[in-house]
DNA sequence: ATGCATGCAAATTATTTGCATTTTC
DNA sequence: GAAAATGCAAATAATTTGCATGCAT
């Protein structure tokens, strides 16, 4: 156990529901470890995610996105307009999963999934017409 | 209408369903094209995406996959393991569209769907345990 | 001829890796 | 003191951009 890997955890662990990029991370931690290099905290959430203790989620971005492993698992709702993340509890998914693999064998994993759409707020402002 | 944009065209119209990427579309190019240039293939996708031709889809990595736009929406499957690509008919994600706009006031977006998990191949040889 | 499209090279962004140098146990 | 973790700098990979030139209309 380093300081490091402390200060990582200690960083995600402060805001739960957050998801955070290396690049966040490594700010938020260098703020009280100016030595620590980004690398290293790329290292670091490798390792945690490999041990299960933080998840990954592709966003729609080109950027990977981080937060701690919960007990209950959830799914991402992405606006497209304001980015704004909303969790999607996995039993909302149950009936999807079933008939998909009714239907295609394919077995829907426990990982992440990231579903793209319009949030309510701005649903609202767009007159609740297009996507 | 140039000669690259047509090829770029004919290339991802000779395989519908293909999901391509940007440098694959370049290398198939190239074949009848020597000239053409990657960022040439960058700017076409990125102007038939602008104008509908043309879909993108992150398909769990970070490179970009493009096809021809269908008429019939459609959403992918992805599996973890062998990385096959399934397509989803946009009618099976119905009522869980439904269900998400009732719960969380979200409007999923007509857009692309990645949803990982195992194909019928990769969990039969795995004994249809994890995923 | 005018302007948008292309080619080229360089910049960007996110992430990974090799290697020498600490740390931790 | 051995093994693993870190820092640094350079490598990668995917994509974007500025600018000079060329082709389409």
């Amino acid at each position: 156990m380093t300081p490091q890997r402390e200060l990582v955890m200690e960083t995600l662990a402060a805001n739960p529901g957050h998801h955070a990029t290396a690049d966040e991370v490594w700010q938020v931690v260098q703020a009280r470890y100016t030595a620590i290099n980004r690398s290293t905290v790329y290292r670091i959430l490798e390792l945690l995610t490999r041990h299960g203790l933080v998840t990954q989620s592709r966003l729609g971005s080109s950027v990977v996105h981080y937060e701690l492993a919960h007990d209950h698992a959830h799914h991402h709702l992405v606006c497209v307009r304001c980015r704004r993340v909303v969790q999607l509890p996995a039993a909302d998914v149950s009936t999807l999963r079933k008939r998909i693999f009714e239907r295609h064998g394919f077995r829907l994993g426990a990982g992440d999934l990231t579903l793209e759409g319009l949030c309510v707020d701005c649903a609202a402002a767009d007159g609740g017409r297009r996507v």
